[in-house]
DNA sequence: CCCATTCTTTACGTTAACGTAAACTTCCCC
DNA sequence: GGGGAAGTTTACGTTAACGTAAAGAATGGG
């Protein structure tokens, strides 16, 4: 017993904890095409990896039009170098952004320890 | 010669590269009150301390909302014990997405090398 | 005194990423 | 064969965080 080798809409929707309509969405953006047996849509394991880069890409801050971008990658089709430098590019933004983003979560804390301290402080007045 | 004592609302968009409009919003939803003379607005450096924490928020992916709870914890008074938990509850919350985020972008990077991989070795092919 | 800036209020418009609802077909089970 | 459960299409609604435009007041320089 190998892999599953199709799924539904609602086991993709479960395993990934996103609605159907969620992912008929993705692909009326034109993120997914799975096939289909009459109307019924049947997901493939690329589809679902698809789906999970989508999510990948959600979590980092990408706009479904980027990681429609992203994806594209994946399918080696000739000249890959234009893109592939642009995605670089923006890989290398998100970089920096976390960067920055650890600073100002660093600098909250530093805040948040005071706040505390403060707390703490009016805390112990109060009881003598 | 000291700081700068007050400030215009087209100094604050132009040091923080905001447009007016949104000083004006966050002044809408609560966030910044800065006094008048007469019908135009006058910050004060408290005020401009207050932008500061609402772009930061915004960095960190807080909501305006969320910002402005944050924004409450400056203002000791009395009891911060409660929001203060639930405001460390956040950042943490913040820390673990900033952690999955860093796998997330290592991953995407692994891909990426592959991906250049596969390029280079294409231009390689076209070469014989 | 006039003109260009900078300020003001009011209010409708926009975008992304879905949510929600209606109305219908298909399949499976007992 | 009745009735869930899961699938389908179509289409209008929603939210956050501003953008954009209109129309008018105040101010400072030449």
């Amino acid at each position: 017993m190998t892999k599953k080798q199709t799924y539904s809409i609602g086991e993709l929707a479960r395993e990934f904890d996103v609605t159907t309509r969620t992912i008929r969405f993705y692909e009326d953006q034109g993120l997914v095409s799975p096939s289909r047996r009459g109307q019924t849509r049947i997901y493939s394991p690329a589809d679902r990896v698809t789906l999970k880069l989508i999510l990948r890409g959600k979590r980092l801050g990408f706009s479904l039009a980027e990681s429609k971008e992203l994806i594209g990658m994946y399918q080696p089709q000739g000249d890959n170098r234009h893109q592939l430098l642009a995605l670089q590019n923006k890989i290398q933004q998100r970089r920096e952004q976390l960067e920055q983003q650890l600073r100002d979560i660093h600098a909250l804390q530093l805040e948040l320890d005071d706040a505390e301290q403060r707390c703490v402080d009016a805390m112990k007045e109060l009881e003598n």
